[in-house]
DNA sequence: TTTTTAGTTGACAAACAGATGAATAAGTGT
DNA sequence: ACACTTATTCATCTGTTTGTCAACTAAAAA
C-alpha cells in the first residue's frame, strides 16, 4: 500500500508534529520510539528537511523540528516524496481501455477516498495523544533552553 | 497497490475467462495480448495451475483453460496467491496502538471496501467485453476439435 | 582549543521483484 | 519411430527497496 520509507517518514514527521514545537527532538530518539533503523531514519530526515517539511540544527542540543506548522502538512506531500502515489489514481489492474467495466468504476471510488484521505488529513493528526510522552522521561535533556 | 505480478496474474485469468471455456488459449496469446513477458506469464500460469484455477494441457493443440467456473473464482483468491493482502486489512502506519485516531479510522473504511472488491468480484468480470475478440483470428487454429 | 554531541554523507550489502534465455518434459500428429 | 508443438523448469540477470557501517562536518560546551 504505502512503501516502508513512506510509513517511515510518516511516523517520524508525525512524532516530530506531537512534540508541539516544545523542544527539538534526536533522531535517536525518534528512531527508537517509532522503531525505524537509525541511520535509515537519518536519511529520511534529511530528505524531508530538503523539501522544508522539518528543520534540523546540529550540535548539542541540536536535533529536529517541524519546518512549517504540522496543519500546513498533508499526508500526501510527505508520501509523494518517497513514493509514486499514481498507481492509486490510475486503472486497477494496469490497462487503460478498460474504463466502462464494474472494477474499475468501484475502483475509481476507492481511490477517490484515498488520496482524499492522504490530501485531507496533516501530520498532527499521525499521533494526536502523544504529545507529552517523552518530555518526563528525557528530563536530563530539560537542560537546555526551551 | 496490487504488486506487477498480481495484476498480470488478474489479467492472464481474466483473458482465460473470457473465453468462456470455448477453447484453449495459448500462453503465446496471452503473453501478447496481454503485454506480459512470456517466461515470466509461464511461471505465473503454472502456479495458477498449481492451485487449480486454470488446467494446462501440453502438445500441439495444448494450452490453458479454467480449471472451475469463471463465477467460483474471485479476485482475491488469486491476488493472494502473489502477493500479501494482509496490510489492506492493518493499519495504514504500520502502528497497532493507534486504535482511535481519525487517520486509522477512515482507512478501516476504505479497506474494507477494497476487500469487498476484492473478494466480491470474479474473473469474468474483468474484460466483459472481448470473448470473441481472438477467435477469427486464429482461425489457423480450428482444426482442433472444439 | 579540545571534547562532545548530533546531523550528514557515501559506500555498500541483503533481500526482493521483475524479467530473460535456454534446456527439458510431455503431449499430438504423421 | 519421428518431428513438432507447447508447457515446465532452472539458472541467471537487473533494478529497486531496505538496511548497515563508518567516516565526515558542524555546533555547542568545557
Amino acid at each position: 500500500m504505502l512503501s516502508q520509507t513512506a510509513i517511515y517518514a510518516l511516523r517520524a514527521i508525525g512524532y516530530i508534529a506531537a512534540q508541539k514545537n516544545t523542544h527539538l527532538v534526536l533522531a535517536k530518539v525518534i528512531s527508537e520510539e517509532m522503531k525505524i533503523p537509525k541511520n535509515f531514519l537519518s536519511k529520511i530526515l534529511h530528505k524531508l528537511a530538503q523539501k522544508g517539511f522539518i528543520e534540523s540544527i546540529r550540535g548539542t542540543n541540536g536535533g529536529f523540528r517541524l519546518g512549517k506548522p504540522a496543519k500546513e502538512i498533508s499526508l500526501a506531500q510527505i508520501v509523494e516524496i518517497f513514493m509514486n502515489i499514481a498507481p492509486f489514481q490510475s486503472c486497477f489492474l494496469g490497462i487503460h481501455s478498460c474504463q466502462s467495466c464494474g472494477i474499475t468504476k468501484k475502483w475509481d471510488t476507492i481511490s477517490k477516498q484515498i488520496m482524499e484521505l492522504l490530501e485531507g488529513s496533516t501530520v498532527d493528526q499521525i499521533f494526536p495523544d502523544i504529545e507529552t510522552k517523552k518530555k518526563n522521561a528525557k528530563q536530563s535533556n530539560k537542560k537546555c533552553k526551551e
